[in-house]
DNA sequence: ACATGGATAG
């Protein structure tokens, strides 16, 4: 055996229960003797600690305690109820040596609970004990191996002859699929003569777990006989690799072949909406879902649905949602609090927050980057500073490179860069390029040139320059109007062959997501869009709106430069929406990049002009345009 | 005893 396992330090061997005196008298109580048959059944039906413990008493009054099923029941009882410390004491203080059946039991409730190195070290003991394991031991202990000891496990199984057993099969394909060892999961599934639903299922997963959710496919194809939950796991291959679009549509086409989808199911389509920011097609899959019998109240998919709401910037709905569910975790109020901070409703997170720990609940981290970055929506300083020494001091949660990201976010973007640049030199981690580039952009938002350059210099000679880097260092000087290291940074791009991610906006109309790129005519209703736009120019100029051609980098003429900042991505879409939905109705866009400056202008106009709500999605955050203002107050 | 599963900076 390969396995290098430590045996556990600690044997629990405490006393057994001695609760029966109270119960003594109880109407439930076990006959005066108690056989094992009668206690085997009523353990089968015990589902609470406090019975167990009675019949536990009643059983060692009985001396049946030690009886192999009686004890294998106990322990496995114990075992469903949480109560795993009892079922080891049990365990270990079997006279006779333990069989297969109280090992592998033992070793599932542990695997099945992810506490894998325990499970470990009890097949290590197992095995050492000179006991042989059977299918249902491998299928559990697989559950808690890593790439190496699931291959030494996997070579055992192959010499025990239960290579071909359908559970061992499949939690063997499930390891290598958890290990990211495609390679392994397909060649075990390759040379498979009978394939399950559920060996393809976990095929599946496997691929499209790796990312290789075409290969996902065609194993779905190839697939007869689906049932749910093989969809699924196709439908959400789709939705976690970024292709929402492509998840709603099979989740269309599991509906049409009669499948009847689960709360799995709304789980995956959820997410894909809020990937796409699609109101329309989020409202209806919650209205579908609830009459279709799903609990929207239940934490899990009740969560899904209100980061949903809040990724399509519709928080009233969201908050509809999260105060119908009815027990909330921590998930539930960090999906919340993280939704009102993207959207800029800093208040209100903070409000939740405080609620929450009313309520004597456990912030997590997520719950400070929740916080910490609504603190920097804002402007609160101060709140920001208190939050992050909070986290530490009385929560005990050690701040990740995201916390400071967050901190260094709320006081350089306040004008602190000095402060916030003295903090990233303090961290105990190496600072990453998200980092730098919040410090940047503050450099560029504060005209902090000197300290711009020096971070971008250091970033460009260490070859940890992006696109972004390039355009702020670029834009930092044009904001000096220092046109010469404009065109220096640029020839530096250039240089280096750095390709800007270009521009991309999308929106919903009619359950249906268009996407445009910057300067995109391929849409069949582009004549009209351009058209569209052209109309907004005119009544642009005519307030008064000069464009901000400054910060175009190519080097064409003025009227080049205000042509490409009038096509942005984002401005096309909010065309395309104009025209394409009833006055009044609110116009919501999703877009890959940051808004630029000139488009946040622009943006703020036209909802003056159409009397539109426009709300936009970008790379960071949300923006509410309503009557010619934005809700983040220009402090982005 | 096996396969699908809600929240994460800028």
């Amino acid at each position: 055996m390969m396995l290098t396992m430590s045996i556990p330090t600690r044997l629990p061997l405490s006393p057994p229960p001695s609760t029966s005196t109270s119960t003594s008298t109880s109407t439930s109580h076990p006959s005066p003797v108690l056989l094992p048959d009668r206690a085997c059944t009523l353990l089968d039906g015990c589902a609470t600690i406090p019975r167990l413990l009675e019949i536990h008493a009643a059983a060692l009054r009985a001396g049946i305690h030690s009886h192999p099923i009686v004890n294998f029941k106990l322990q496995r009882t114990y075992a469903s109820l949480g109560r795993l410390d009892r079922s080891l004491s049990l365990f270990f203080s079997l006279t006779d040596s333990p069989n297969v059946y109280l090992w592998t039991s033992l070793i599932h409730s542990h695997a099945s609970r992810a506490l894998h190195s325990q499970a470990l070290s009890l097949f290590s003991l197992m095995l050492s004990s000179g006991v042989a394991p059977n299918a249902h031991t491998y299928s559990s202990i697989l559950k808690s191996c890593p790439l190496n000891q699931g291959r030494a496990v996997h070579s055992h199984v192959v010499k025990s002859s239960l290579a071909n057993e359908p559970y061992v099969r499949t939690t063997l394909l499930d390891m290598y699929a958890r290990a990211g060892d495609t390679e392994s999961a397909s060649h075990l599934f390759e040379t498979m003569t009978d394939r399950t639903l559920v060996t393809s299922t976990a095929m599946i997963t496997c691929h499209a777990k790796n990312g290789s959710v075409d290969d996902a496919r065609r194993v779905f194809d190839s697939t007869i006989d689906r049932d749910v939950v093989c969809w699924n796991a196709m439908i959400d291959g789709y939705t976690q690799h970024g292709r929402p679009n492509e998840a709603l549509s099979l989740f269309r086409d599991m509906l049409s072949s009669k499948i009847r989808f689960n709360d799995v199911s709304v789980l995956s389509v959820a997410s894909a909406c809020a990937q796409l920011g699609a109101l329309e097609s989020g409202r209806w899959i919650h209205a579908y879902a609830k009459s279709n019998g799903i609990d929207v109240g239940e934490a899990q998919v009740g969560t899904a649905l209100v980061d949903m709401y809040c990724k399509c910037g519709s928080l009233e709905d969201a908050r509809l949602v999260f105060d119908g569910i009815g027990n909330k975790d921590v998930v539930a109020w960090n999906s919340m609090i993280v939704g009102y901070a993207v959207n800029g409703l800093s208040r209100e997170a903070l409000r939740l927050f405080s609620d929450m720990t009313q309520l004597k609940l456990r912030p997590t981290d997520i719950t400070f980057i929740g916080v910490l970055s609504a603190c920097g929506h804002a402007g609160l300083v101060d709140e920001g500073r208190r939050l992050f020494h909070s986290m530490k001091e009385d929560y005990a949660i050690e701040p990740k490179i995201e916390h400071y990201g967050c901190l260094i976010d709320v006081l350089s973007r306040a004008g602190h860069v000095e402060e916030a640049y003295e903090l990233v030199k303090s961290m105990p981690m190496e600072p990453d390029q998200v980092l730098w580039g919040t410090l940047l952009g503050a450099c560029k938002l504060h005209g902090n040139a000197s300290l711009g350059e020096e971070i971008a210099e250091f970033l460009v000679a260490n070859g940890l320059a992006n696109s972004g880097t390039y355009t702020l260092l670029s834009n930092i000087y044009a904001s000096k109007g220092d046109w010469k290291n404009v065109a220096r940074a640029r020839a530096l791009m250039k240089e280096h062959k750095i390709q800007k991610e270009p521009g991309c906006s999308s929106i919903e109309v009619d359950g249906r997501v268009y996407e445009f790129l910057m300067g995109d005519l391929s849409h069949p209703k582009s004549g009209d869009i351009y058209a569209m736009l052209e109309e907004l120019r005119e009544a642009l100029k005519a307030r008064g709106y000069v464009p901000r051609t400054e910060l175009v980098l190519h080097d064409v003429d003025e009227a080049e430069k205000e042509r490409v900042l009038s096509v942005h991505s984002e401005r096309l879409a909010i065309a395309f929406g104009l025209i394409s939905t009833r006055p009044g109705t609110p116009i919501r866009i999703v877009k890959n990049l940051r808004v630029c400056l000139d488009c946040h202008e622009v943006t703020k106009l036209i909802s003056k002009i159409t009397g539109r709500r426009i709300v936009v999605r970008d790379r960071n955050r949300f923006h509410h345009f309503v009557d010619g203002a934005c809700s983040c107050g220009d402090y982005w």
